[in-house]
DNA sequence: GTTAGCACTCACAGTAGATGAGTGCTAACA
DNA sequence: TGTTAGCACTCATCTACTGTGAGTGCTAAC
């Protein structure tokens, strides 16, 4: 296998053609469109070979070629030219950067609005996971005769509450005093390290309160738990319909059922858990549902700690260099959106 | 216009017939399927009758006759019997009371996926309104030098917070007197009757607070504005590609654009606001994209207050009985489930 | 008022042929 | 040895045509 560099521009043609047509390449429209100076036979045997190094595809007998995953990924890897990103879309997201958006649900439901409004593709955006970031205070606030408000504050100034249930009652000050020393064992603590054994250890050390503090305790691990499944706010799934790839209607329904899934693509976001962005094409995805897909995705940061994910799910049919040039863009400026909502 | 008895039973037997098959029903289907002791001829008589009233329609000239919209309202007023709810729809409700889930918005998803299993149509489900409950407790937690946050408990153990930035410190004893004040001339209002004049009437009273008073009036003046639009949750909107009716991919797709546009719905829903079930059929619907569908819709309540409303969207074709009865148990049930998660 | 009979309509499925894009192979050429 | 022109071949797609059957409306007889 020589990929020598005629191959090479061969390959770069199809891959290019394919993605902005739809429609499978013939060895006659790449010597007619792109000038490589060799007439289309000689295409065609250069076609034949990459078809048998596994680069390429014919759907057909009497068709051209498309591209296969190992093709797309190699045009990724090496082809693929990463653009700037357009000026249209960096007007779009300043508009955004504009608006007064002061919580964060509906910021990221913007968020994956704008990106699938963009790239015309689906979108993908999880919520910062509260469990990447640090404890700032807690606080305990009595509701009724049974029951008390536990509120978390992180110091990305997220911030959740949960009511617990007790049997005993706990005035004012007892909780006062409990938040406080609480507060003082917990704070600063990532909140992924409040586990547990830390939990366990917490409940042995502050015996003397027993009854009251216990369930509290337990409801603190049960709180950070619960919360720390990030939530995620799809867009654009109907633009699946736009594709002839997914002109099939049954393939269509089972990738939406699948994109139903939240939990599932929480998952699969998750696994991005490193800086920049992170292609996954067709086969290359673990989930057999969208092995017809590619996935990008890139994680966003508040204050330097990368805490989500955004990312856009389409055809293995994408414009890459668009999407890959838009993610990066877009990671990069949510830690401004995010910061605009968590320090006001 | 004499609809007679037998004009009606021969308008049942083709809603009914329709409903089931989705295949526009002859006379002859009608003489041989249901018992009128009349020739199909006889039938084609009163189905003549019947079109011309605008109660059937025919698609073409040598097809069968489906039920326009005004005959499916007939349908739904008079001639309709409600079931009673099936079986197997209890158990998988009665499965999800006894489901330990400890947050309203799990809650409601998990309301909205049941329904649409059980219909294999569309769910909606609004979270509860927070505005339609009364303020039980309020309180400001100092958070760090320039912000607080803001705690908002109601009657229904509803809990919202929000942080509020200041331009001046504010220490805990200054909140926690704050917090009394406001409590005291806040607490048991219905959360909607907290309004604008209202808070201009405490920001008078309270002026020797000045400074750090206006900004914890304005901050609880607008969470009580955004957190009281609710949020929607749906579920087995792909469902819509099961019917025959949504075949024409683009019909999909714009009824998809229009689900997915979430304050559209909320608006929908929010105009159920009276009891029990409301029955909207195709042109009967405002929004011009779902006048091909069906709306049916019930409200829930939390401590008989009704405060959000849960409903199926479908063809117009579809299983009224069926819905209806489903709808009402669960509407019915929403308040127990609700209860569990809101008082332990 | 009801019914049998009949001509008529029209969507739909199936078939056949034409079309054209694209290929692989071969032989000739530089 | 690499490149190219030429040609036969394949196969999806489109169009036109036809038959079929479900269903109707109308008429005349009961």
């Amino acid at each position: 296998m020589n990929l020598d560099d005629r191959k090479i521009k061969i390959l770069n043609a199809i891959i290019k053609d394919y993605i902005s047509t739809g429609e499978p390449v013939g060895s006659r429209t790449i010597s007619k469109k792109y000038e490589l100076g060799v007439s289309s036979a000689t295409i065609r045997n250069e076609m034949s070979d990459l078809e048998e190094w596994g680069f390429i595809i014919q759907p057909h007998t009497s068709a051209g070629r498309i591209p296969s995953d190992k093709g797309y990924r190699l045009y990724v890897d090496q082809l693929m030219k990463i653009e700037t990103i357009n000026e249209s879309s960096i007007k779009m997201i300043e508009y955004l950067l504009k608006q007064k958006i002061d919580q964060i649900d509906l910021l990221m439901k913007e968020v994956a609005k704008l990106l699938s409004l963009i790239t015309n593709y689906t979108s993908m955006v999880s919520t910062p996971q509260i469990q990447k970031t640090r404890l700032k205070h807690l606080q305990l606030i009595p509701l009724d005769d049974k029951s008390v408000v536990l509120i978390i504050v992180t110091d990305a100034n997220l911030v959740t509450d949960n009511v617990i249930k007790m049997d005993v009652k706990a005035d004012q000050e007892t909780l006062n005093k409990l938040s406080a020393m609480l507060n003082e064992s917990l704070k600063g603590l990532n909140i992924e390290q409040i586990n547990l054994p830390l939990i366990q250890e917490l409940k042995i050390k502050m015996g003397v309160y027993g009854e009251i503090v216990n369930p509290i305790l337990d409801a603190i691990d049960k709180t950070i738990k619960t919360s720390s499944t990030p939530d995620i706010y799809l867009s654009g799934s109907m633009n699946i319909l736009n594709f002839p790839e997914f002109s099939d209607i049954e393939k269509a329904k089972q990738l939406f059922y699948t994109l139903e899934e939240k939990d599932l693509l929480v998952s699969i976001l998750s696994k991005h858990n490193s800086n920049g962005i992170k292609i996954t094409i067709g086969c290359e995805n673990e989930i057999d549902e969208i092995k017809n897909c590619s996935l990008i995705t890139a994680s966003y940061t508040i204050g330097g700690r990368s805490v989500g994910t955004i990312g856009i799910i389409g055809p293995t049919r994408m414009q890459y260099e668009k999407v890959v040039s838009l993610l990066s863009y877009m990671s990069n400026n949510m830690d401004k959106l995010l910061n605009k909502i968590l320090d006001g």
